[in-house]
DNA sequence: ACCTGAACACCGTTCAAGT
DNA sequence: ACCTGAACACCGTTCAAGT
């Protein structure tokens, strides 16, 4: 009986192209919780995930996502951990541990790119498992190179403020306009204006940079990234 | 008339322990409500700025701020400015360009230590004065140095991400529980134990770095800038 | 056990109305 | 010109009521 209803159902559903109302596959979890959300973070920002926008997309009512996450913020956490967890598990580790921290930083500059809304979170948890993977992948590598061992946290920890210095500074230009590789000069070319036309007694060495600004941010993401690791080499 | 009348009141507010009804100095401003802004940041924390506590503490309504301040995100840049260049202002600059490098870098670290709500606003909108005044300083001791005058550019973001990266998560862990002298080995020795009993094929590296955890903030903090300078030197 | 959706206690911001 | 404070359009979160 029911099956034959939930049958009809889905032919009458078919005909008018709306996506059956399948008892089993359509349960709430915190799968499927956390995955609606990361969609509407990619496609509309931070600031549209919403448990109103969250449990209208989800088909349901915004108190029954609460069943499943406690609140936002471990809503957020879920989504980080899940987005960082695919994107590293998947890669192999350079063997040349030089390599390997430049692999990985460069990997989560270009998950922050592609993922601005991660650049609010990425620094404010540590204890992430997502984020402790990624602290994981220095240490292993900087343990493989020839220092010693009470400089391991020290230098772990250098590189993972400047990456997410980075990143979440790229996050929050990327929030005010998204940047193409078509006004990219326009942007470059406006900040210079700025800078070109401040005060020359407040900023002169802003001003006289002012015609350097133009880069690409990958070469100047790794720039420091190798400034950091020739630091680290020139000091042994 | 009017007059008579006001040092009237005066003279009953002083009986009464009131503040006196000055017409003239208790008019708003936007510098008044800047600094109560600040004193309210500094005092209760970021998430206790809302206008009707700002209204509140000034004595008028919440609409008048408004009169004067455009909105929210105006109001905490502008106290972030006045905080930055405040403190900026004072300082003599080292006349060695690396010892200035190391006084601005720690002079915004511990900015951000003791106005904890800096460090969400910090890295958000580059063209504020008092970061231009920051990015200034370390462009100027860098030009110094006798380094191209190409890698300026580069140079001067290394430093500014890794000085907002460090300082945003510093602030984010204030956030959580603010730490002491006293707490902080307990601190510590929660980390160290969490480090601990983590997944041993997950993450070796962070397990066996967990003895390590102890460090001072300013001094590991500085080591991350003294590793970039002597990258940078190296390279010449 | 899981879901619904109205209700609550907040926000930032606006705006007619006052002085 | 400047201030007042109720009102508006949102939030995250809770909870009695349903299945």
């Amino acid at each position: 009986m029911l099956e034959q209803c939930s049958s009809y159902v889905n032919i009458v559903n078919m005909k008018t192209n709306k996506s059956p109302t399948r008892q089993r596959d359509d349960a709430l979890s915190k799968q499927r919780i956390v995955d609606a959300a990361i969609s509407i973070l990619d496609s509309d920002g931070e600031e549209a995930l919403t448990f109103r926008a969250l449990a209208s997309s989800l088909q349901t009512g915004s108190g029954a996502i609460y069943w499943h996450v406690a609140n936002k913020n471990e809503l957020l956490f879920a989504a980080m951990n899940e987005v960082i967890i695919h994107s590293i598990s998947g890669k192999k580790q350079d063997s040349d541990p030089i390599q390997a921290i430049r692999n990985i930083a460069l990997l989560v500059f270009e998950l922050v790119e592609e993922h601005p809304w991660l650049g609010n979170l990425i620094s404010r948890e540590p204890w992430q498992p997502g984020i402790l993977l990624i602290i994981e992948e220095i240490a292993g590598s900087l343990q493989k190179m020839d220092i010693p061992e009470e400089k391991l946290f020290d230098f772990t920890s250098v590189f993972i403020n400047y990456i997410f210095g980075v990143t979440s500074q790229n996050a929050a230009n990327a929030r005010g306009v998204k940047i193409t590789s078509t006004n990219r000069l326009d942007y470059f070319h406006t900040v210079r204006e700025q800078w070109a036309s401040l005060d020359p007694v407040q900023y002169p060495a802003v001003k006289r940079m002012a015609k350097f600004i133009e880069h690409n941010d990958n070469e100047q993401f790794l720039e420091g990234i190798d400034l950091i690791l020739s630091g680290i080499v020139s000091l042994n």
